[in-house]
Formats: C-alpha cells, structure tokens, sequence
DNA sequence: GGCGGCACGCAAAAGGTTTTGCAGTAGCAT
DNA sequence: ATGCTACTGCAAAACCTTTTGCGTGCCGCC
C-alpha cells in the first residue's frame, strides 16, 4: 500500500508537497510538481480516500437514491446525471430504496458523509427520513416532492400532464374514464389524480369516487387495479394510468378478457418509457423527460458544490408534452 | 458533528468501549451496553466512515460497473444484487462505465479503497484497467468474462444460447441467416457468433462472412446493421440479434421499410428484457436470468468477505432458456 | 554589492475511529 | 481467607491525509 510518504521520499520532496500537488491547493513551483508528479505515476500513488475525507476533504461522490431501479424511468435519471458528472470527475451511486423502507433513518445512516450530495426521489420514504436528507448538511436535490422545509427541487408539472391526458380522452368522445393509480400516498400520485380530475370538471363531467383506484406502481399492480375496473357491470371506456408500467398491466388485463384496446377502452400511461411505444397498441403517454430531469439536478448540486448558490432554494420544472400513439 | 468522544461521555464510558458496543468485536457487559446504546440513540451517532475505513474497517459499501445503465438488463443485476446485499446492510454502488473509457484507469482511481469488494461486466474496458480492478486487493467478480488472471467469474452459456436459437430458426425452415452483433470485441458477441456459427455448421449449411455485421449493442445500432443486411439484393431470411435492443432496432427498420416478420425475415433477441415480450410482434430470444445473475455476484462477493473462501476461483454458470414468440 | 520581498517548500497539528496490550476487579475454588 | 482466573473497561497508538503558519533561499532592484 503506498502512502503520500513513500511519493514524498521518491520525489525527495516534502508530504505536504505531495499533497499540495495533488490537491492543487496551492500552487507548486513546475519542476518540483514534475518531479512529484512522475513519482506518484511511477508508484501509483492514489490518495486514501477514507483519510482525505476525515481531514476536510470531500469524497469526490453523489448519491442518487431511487424508489426501484425496476422502473427505466430511473435508470435514465442516473443517465442524465452522469452527462454531467462524468466530465467533472465525480462519481455517481445509485441506491435502490425498495426494501429499506422500514427504519426511517437506514437511508441516513448509509450514506451521511459518505457522498458530498445527494439527490433523492423520496417517495415512499417517512417524512422523518426526508427530513434527515435535508438536514444532512450537504447539498440536496428531491426529485418530483417538494422537499418540506424548502430547498432545491427539480420536477415536471404532474397535474398539467394529467390534465392534458385525461383531456385528450375527453375531446376523443371518452365519457367514463377511470384513474389507477399508484401507491396512494406518494405525491405524483396525488397529483396526477387532481390533474385527472380537473380535466373532468373542465368538461363538466362527474367525478365518480369509485372511477378512482390505487395500486403500485408496477406492471402487476396494474393487473390488478384493472381486473377491478374491468370486472365491473359498468366499466369505464377509458383508463388513465398513473405510469406506463401500470399502463402495461392494463393492457396485459385487456387482453386477457378479450377487450380491443382502444375500441372497447382506450388506456394511456405516464412517463414514455420505452416500452410504451413498444407494447401493442402503443401508449398514449406523457412524456417525462428523464434524462434531463437528471442533468438538471445534477447540475443544481453542482452549483451548490461549488459555490456558486447561497442558501436561496431554486425549483427546476420541466415540461412534459402528450404523445399520443393508437391506445387512444 | 456529534462524535465518538461524545458518546463516552454522555454514557460516562470511556471512547473504546463505545467503539466496542458499535462494532461487536469484543465482549461488552450487558448493562453497559445498553447505557452506551441509548446515549447513541439519544445523541444521533454514526461514525465516521471516513475515519473507520481509515483505521483499517470496511466501507460497508460494493461496487458494481456495468457498460451502460440505458440497457434495462443491467439495472435487473443491480436488483438482484440488492436482494442479497440489504440484508446485510451493505450499500450496493453502481456505476455507469459508457464515457469513462478513455483514461484507461478511471474506474479504478474512483473506487479504489472506496468500496469493500466490486462485479464489473468489463465490456469496453481495455485489458489493462480490467486487469487493474483484479489486482486491487478487494473481492472482484467478473461478468460475462472471464477475468484475465483467473479470479470468480459469473456467466451464462452465451454459446449454446446463440447455437440454440439458431437451431431453432433452422428448424423452422430458414436458410439464410443473418448475424447482427454489438461491439464486436466484447466477449459476449464472439461467443454468441460462434454459437451461430456451430448451429449453420451443424446443420450443414454454409457459414457466409457478409451476413455478419457488428453495430452497437442499441436500438440505433440495430436499425443500422438491418439497414445493411435488409437493402441488398439478397436479403437473409432471418437475423439473429446479439441482444433485444438490437433486435427493436432491427424491428423497427423492417417496419421501415414494409417488410413482415416473421414471413418475410424472422428475427430473434437476446437477454429477454421486458420490452422483448411487448414489442410487435413479440421477440423470440433468449431469457438471460439478469437478477440470478445479480444475485449470485452478490453471493460469491459476500463469501469472500466473510473470509468463507480463500483463493480457489470459483464460476458461476446460470443457465439460460429459449422463448419462442412470434418473431420466429 | 546589499537589502527587501516573494515564491516555494517544510514541519507539525488535526481529524475521528479502531485496535490492543494492560490493569483492575469480582467471583470462584481451594 | 487467599490466590487465581475470567471478565471488563481503559489509555494510547495507529491509520493517512490536508492544512497552515513559518522559515529559507533566491531574485531583483536600488
């Protein structure tokens, strides 16, 4: 294992100048910084990253903390963000939520001063837990909820895009469309559900309670949530996913009970994953921009880190635009 | 910054004993314990991983690199590993390598030391780095090659995957078939070439240079390479694709240009993403167990670390299936 | 040729944890 | 009652880097 020291003797030259060297703090005279230089390449001298980090130093790291990876929505976040931290040399990690739910502070606990910032799509965290990531003293990032005490916030209008698909449906003669939602409480949830419906008080059509379901947000929960809807004497002739992998759940339910899709009940998603435009028919959809919601808080945090931003808190929106495929 | 000093204090123990309670590495009498634990909970300590890495402990923390983040079959191995590593409440990192190649030991000066053990899928990566991630001195798991020096190594039959759906388009009567490879000096495509090259041998039918053409492991790369093999006068009666993106794209570009499939030319995947199943008409491909495959790395890495093993290199060979769909 | 100032490199402290040899004590057996 | 053992907690060293105030040597200018 070699230390600085091993290079300050190889170099003949002082650890702090070694040090100096590295970190760029100062500046060092050319030809002691070759000389210095060509040692640690010829030893392979690479800092301790765990002693770099205990005396002040940062740990050249963000976080990016996902409610599942099984969604290729976050994936592509993670995507975006590289765009940006590639180039600055910072490495990314991406944390799978799913699983940790359970105590509060798990979340803490594992990466607190471990990453020089963090960006986190808290749902279904506690709001304790949020709270703690907030607080956490470094700078942070929620992805698509208002982080509660204030601070940086990157998301896309949940309620305008909901609003637009649901109308959408409506102009294209739908009268009884339902909404299957994901995990009730999370806020894209909640949102998208309002923007559902506005869209049907807009056109001064009911809002029927029992039009509205919750699942999860996956294929399997849209199964299920559509076996509810579908089975009913009076189904619904249009259902507004609240993502496309529940939306791909309800075609998967249409199909198997020998319903046409859009004929019978026409079906959108949200997010235009890929396989929305995959699956057959494909989805009417909404677009979210993951990649650019990555970029877009990684460069918040950026700022941050440098030091560019005090301490007023910025929100990032980005827009969302209909596509409108066959399944409508 | 509540630290360790503080907790003795507040527990009225000494700093050691604390350190003891939190690691569990020596005997603490019970009614010590639980002073020193409620003065922790109390205060809100953790320790400071970069001061406990330092003085010789763990990071608690393991890496996983994978050539890119946009083909959905990598994040299903960052979710098997999940499933072994939250358990033990290790955090799992993963990294995207697409844009990291040119400094050849990037990878390895971002996680060295940072990480307690590592499972690259070192497609792209020049021998030396890969050969770096080896001699790092951490647990190291290859994917999908065998790691230069010997070392654990998890896989899956890329040969008699390649050979068995071409056999099975050979069984379905096609005569002329294409091969449309990714990068063509990853170890993935060269095996599954030859597995389709032993098929056509087998069969006794003639194994022609121009109907192999290599691209990209994307959607983009597939369209290409079909543009290749469909616009000439002779068309292939099959492709056989080295992963399910390419295949999409060789969809795409028979949609293109009004070709049926399978009638016209059939085509056939590899990996079985989810968007294989939903495409139309769904892809018949070969079903790569991504999240056993996450599942074992995990296993063999966390073996290592418990010091179960001691330097016999040990494979992993998951078996994969074929699906026959409609594309065929 | 002498003096002032500047650039450069150094030494030492600090940062928070884990480890380990050691000492004190309580309990048990003789 | 005494000696020994086992258990428990402590003090101090070690881990490797970055930071910062200082001293030294060199250069330029008068």
């Amino acid at each position: 294992m070699v230390g600085i020291r091993d290079v300050a003797e190889a170099a003949g030259v002082s650890v702090s100048t070694v040090s100096q060297v590295v970190t760029g703090r100062r500046p060092v005279a050319a030809a002691t910084r070759a000389r210095v230089e060509a040692a640690i390449t010829r030893l392979g001298y690479r800092a301790h990253p765990g002693a770099s980090q205990l005396r002040g130093g940062r740990t050249g790291t963000i976080a990016l903390i996902v409610p599942t990876l099984e969604n290729p929505f976050y994936p592509l976040v993670a995507v975006g963000m590289q765009d940006v931290l590639v180039p600055r040399n910072i490495l990314l990690t991406v944390t799978d939520a799913s699983g940790m739910d359970r105590s509060a502070s798990a979340i803490h606990r594992l990466l607190s001063r471990r990453v020089d910032a963090m960006v986190a799509a808290p749902f279904g965290l506690p709001e304790s837990s949020l709270a703690e990531l907030h607080d956490a003293g470094i700078p942070f990032v929620s992805l698509g909820k208002a982080p509660p005490g204030g601070g940086d916030f990157v998301h896309t209008d949940d309620v305008s895009g909901a609003r637009e698909v649901t109308t959408h449906l409506i102009e294209r003669g739908r009268r009884r469309i339902a909404f299957l939602g994901g995990e009730e409480s999370v806020v894209p949830t909640q949102q998208r559900l309002e923007g559902y419906q506005a869209a049907l008080r807009a056109a001064g059509l009911p809002v029927r309670g029992d039009d509205v379901v919750f699942e999860e947000y996956t294929r399997e929960g849209g199964r299920k949530g559509a076996a509810t809807l579908l089975d009913r004497d009076d189904r619904p002739d249009a259902i507004v996913a609240a993502n496309d992998l529940i939306a791909l759940g309800v075609l998967d339910a249409t199909r198997a009970r020998g319903l046409r899709v859009p004929d019978d009940v026409a079906v959108t998603g949200y997010d235009d994953i890929e396989a929305a435009s995959l699956v057959s028919p494909p989805l009417t959809t909404i677009e979210n921009p993951a990649r650019e919601i990555g970029r877009a808080c990684a460069r918040l945090l950026l700022e941050r880190l440098d030091g560019m931003v005090t301490d007023v808190a910025r929100t990032v929106a980005l827009s969302t635009r209909l596509i409108v495929r066959d399944s409508s």
